[in-house]
DNA sequence: TTTAAATACGACTATATTAGTCCGGTTTTA
DNA sequence: TAAAACCGGACTAATATAGTCGTATTTAAA
């Protein structure tokens, strides 16, 4: 129910390797061979975390990855939004447009729930990349 | 990343509509019907709470179900323990068994993805269900 | 004592999400 | 110009979630 999908589990432990390495240029390949990632995929997602603006990419030969900015300025939050993008705790709540939920009426653990939903993004929020490391 | 899954949303509304009952029994297709909630599914839901004794059941003609204990004593962990069982932030958390994790070595953001976890925990705790309706 | 309405239970199917692969590109340095 | 890296999208595979089906068992009432 709560559980970390691999991508974020993937770039926690990119972000980590790449942010040690200073302003060395660091390859998907160094660190999918590293810790057993497949190449593809970490190619992905640190492809996503330089669209996100927190890696720069320089490409060609030698290329390779390094960070952006510091992993204390960057939340789980901010990091899970941008690596899955937004997600709410119960799926009417993911739209504005109420009349998709044909329990509305009646339902009405969804003000609650949205709460809960509060008090989890400014737990994450309060956490940084940087604690995970 | 952070979602209910049907069976916990499901459950919160059964449990509502019951304990607002009082000592009345409730039938699985009276909420079932109620609420559009798939009755076989919803039915799978409250045998599994009777089980696990949040629910007390009769069978028969003019069977169905009642709360055994209070919603206020039910807390959100214990609810999602019952229904989904033990999860874990990250995979190799799960088992005890470290040596499954082939980076456990190299990989350290496991001891903050377990903080984390337990801080996940103790929020889930200290919601109780009667905080949902 | 039979019937109908309910829970109980397990196996099955369908759907959605997540994880991972493949392929053809572009950029850049040696 | 070739090789090594990033880039990007479509595809497949695996897993988890949601929902269905069939067959019991229990029990109150006709």
């Amino acid at each position: 129910m709560v559980r970390f999908s691999k991508k974020i589990e993937y770039s926690l432990i990119a972000l980590r390797y790449i942010a040690n390495a200073k302003d060395e240029i660091i390859t998907a390949k160094e660190i999918s061979n590293k810790y057993n990632i497949p190449h593809e995929l970490l190619a992905k997602i640190l492809q996503k975390l330089k669209k996100e603006n927190i890696l720069i990419s320089n490409q060609g030969v030698n290329g390779g990855y390094k960070i952006s900015k510091p992993l204390n300025e960057i939340s789980l939050s901010e990091l899970i939004e941008k690596i899955e993008g937004k997600t709410a705790l119960v799926e009417c709540l993911h739209t504005d447009n109420i009349s998709d939920c044909f329990i509305s009426d009646c339902c009405s653990i969804k003000d609650p729930i949205n709460k809960m939903q509060s008090e989890l993004e400014n737990l994450f929020k309060t956490k940084m990349v940087s604690d995970f490391i």
